[in-house]
DNA sequence: AAAACTATCCGAACCGGTTTGGAAGATATG
DNA sequence: CATATCTTCCAAACCGGTTCGGATAGTTTT
């Protein structure tokens, strides 16, 4: 059933069914009834093909996967991209995908060139990312899911990782903790040079040092985790307490804790930063873990929807915020011991 | 630049480009040359939308993630849909991610009806797959990864778990284990299945009970992995070795023998299944996991492949493959202690 | 030399929507 | 009553490709 063969039915032009369907008011109100009610009994579905052929717009979001890299094996990525494929649907939107086997940039290219997708959407931002640059080139739209320094302006979400690590700090600071080690994903990454800045902030305001050494980036794993912390807790001068940027990293942190003979909350305290996972849940730990939280899958639906305004014809400057993440006590982070 | 203006430059017909491009043998080898050469010069790429809706192919393939679920926090997955996009790139398809929040079901119709996707795509099947039936309704061309026992014949790519956990546990019995328990993922899922025939089929060969309390199904988490074992290691009659359906699994399990005072190799054996994700790799368990190995992501890619080749008219009863695993040796599988 | 191919190219129709530029009739305005 | 305006609808053009059914010229067959 084509929208022609709908109108004939109807005894109307594809003009007035067409707009019938769209909400257009320049159609008597009734026939819009008559319409609507004749689409629904006959199944009537417009192509995606042709309505795009004839807007000109992809009705299409687009995440390009750097082929080689290991970033879908992030589950934080996926749990991201999962809302992101939710809220894509709920405007009505697809959500495309894209692996590129020959390199980031020539994917990109090919997209534009095909009017393949309406925006592009960028997660995990560097700090110095030259993605969003080469997409203003290229005339793609863009929603970034973190932010950079630059000084290019464009919609993006981001979370408010420094904030976080900030108040967690000075959560362990209060608690009387002196030596307070930041355990965080890939140095190149914004959001790990933001934790860095919270770290700095909250350790200078309370009169501690932010040694070199006392700060951890690596892939955004327990195995990192785990050889981070094991390597600090054997260092002259080990930390009382541990702030990890993902549960990931926490399990490893824990696990370590463990492996030499401490525990965590008596011993060594641990903040996290809880993404919302629903396979790594701070109360499954021993003890429940205190977290920073932020769900990154509806964060991944909110990058949808700003997609989605901005292909309205939204100002690309009022597409923008910063979330606050929320910080939940449970028992893992206590007052040091007396040593 | 499209079609009518990079024509009107050669001073050809709209045809006999477009016949040039695309490889027919009605057009001289010399003004395919030249098409060839003007197309890469003026960047030409021919716009997706309207050659979805001239050939009435729309050059995609589906999947859909069931909204509610945690299936996408499952890295498992992650890393097969990083392997399906790569593949669908390097057949020149799109492949796009639907998460529909209204049921499944009513996403498979809707994407039916608006012709929106050449092929569905399918994980993680279970044991009685209903979207299989419902798709071949609907008229849906479908693969899948993993088969189900059903009358219906589908194009599908598995892995052979059922084998893998045989040769798995057969090499355990032949090491002198006596008890050796099963842990996998959830129970309602083929896989699971599939790897409950082989422990029983490798046991009984053995002359070994396969007791039920033995066989552990749950999530495919860290958590369930601990959980499971734990519990098992304080029943009146522990196992000496496990099988285990993945690396989260095998990662829960390692750290319950190291809370019970166990070591892995010595004391207890441990065999997992690897899926070839990098943030969990077995040489980074101490001692380095024995395994049995598939890659998901080639095993995405392959599956890309069979689509690109249903579309193309392949017959679909040529389109099945099951794969062997690999079964790795390294340390954590040992004869047992002397009782 | 007429008939039958072959190789190469083109015009026009088509895919299924959206959108422009009226047109017809009803209603309001002067 | 003539004119302006509003409401409601439609025919046709358009988006950018693919493909059917010739058309032309050159080559081979009889």
């Amino acid at each position: 059933m084509n929208l022609r063969e709908l109108a004939q039915h109807l005894g109307l032009s594809k003009t007035t069914v067409s707009r019938a369907l769209n909400g257009f008011s320049e159609v008597n109100e009734e026939t819009r009834l008559r319409v609507l009610e004749a689409a629904r009994r006959f199944n009537y579905t417009p192509n995606v093909s042709a309505k795009r052929l004839a807007t000109g717009e992809s009705g299409a979001f687009g995440v390009v996967l750097p082929g080689a890299s290991a970033e879908m094996a992030d589950p934080v990525f996926g749990e991201f991209l999962a809302g992101l494929a939710d809220g894509a649907g709920r405007c009505g939107r697809d959500l495309y995908v894209n692996a590129t086997f020959d390199g980031e940039e020539a994917g990109y290219r090919r997209l534009a060139r095909a009017k393949a997708v309406d925006v592009m959407i960028l997660a995990n931002l560097k700090v110095e990312d030259l993605r969003i640059r080469l997409l203003s080139h290229l005339g793609l739209q863009t929603v970034t899911c973190g932010r950079t320094a630059g000084s290019l302006i464009y919609p993006h979400l981001d979370i408010d990782h420094e904030d976080g690590v900030r108040r967690a700090v000075e959560l362990l600071a209060g608690l009387g903790h002196k030596t307070i080690a930041l355990v965080t994903g890939p140095a190149d990454l914004s959001a790990s040079e933001q934790r860095m800045v919270g770290w700095h902030a909250a350790l200078g305001r309370h009169g501690l040092a932010a040694e070199a050494g006392l700060f951890a980036a690596g892939p955004a794993t327990e195995g990192h985790g785990y050889r981070a912390t094991r390597a600090l807790l054997v260092s002259p001068t080990p930390p009382t307490a541990f702030v990890c940027a993902s549960m990931f990293l926490a399990s490893g942190c824990c696990r370590a804790i463990g492996d030499c003979g401490l525990t965590i909350g008596r011993d060594i305290s641990v903040i996290a930063h809880d993404d919302g996972l629903a396979i790594v849940r701070p109360e499954a730990f021993e003890p429940a873990l205190t977290t920073t939280f932020s769900s990154i899958r509806t964060a991944g639906l909110r990058v949808a929807e700003l997609a989605a305004a901005l292909v309205g014809g939204a100002d690309p400057a009022d597409l923008s915020e910063v979330w606050a993440v929320d910080l939940i006590f449970r028992d893992s982070a206590q007052a040091p011991p007396r040593r």
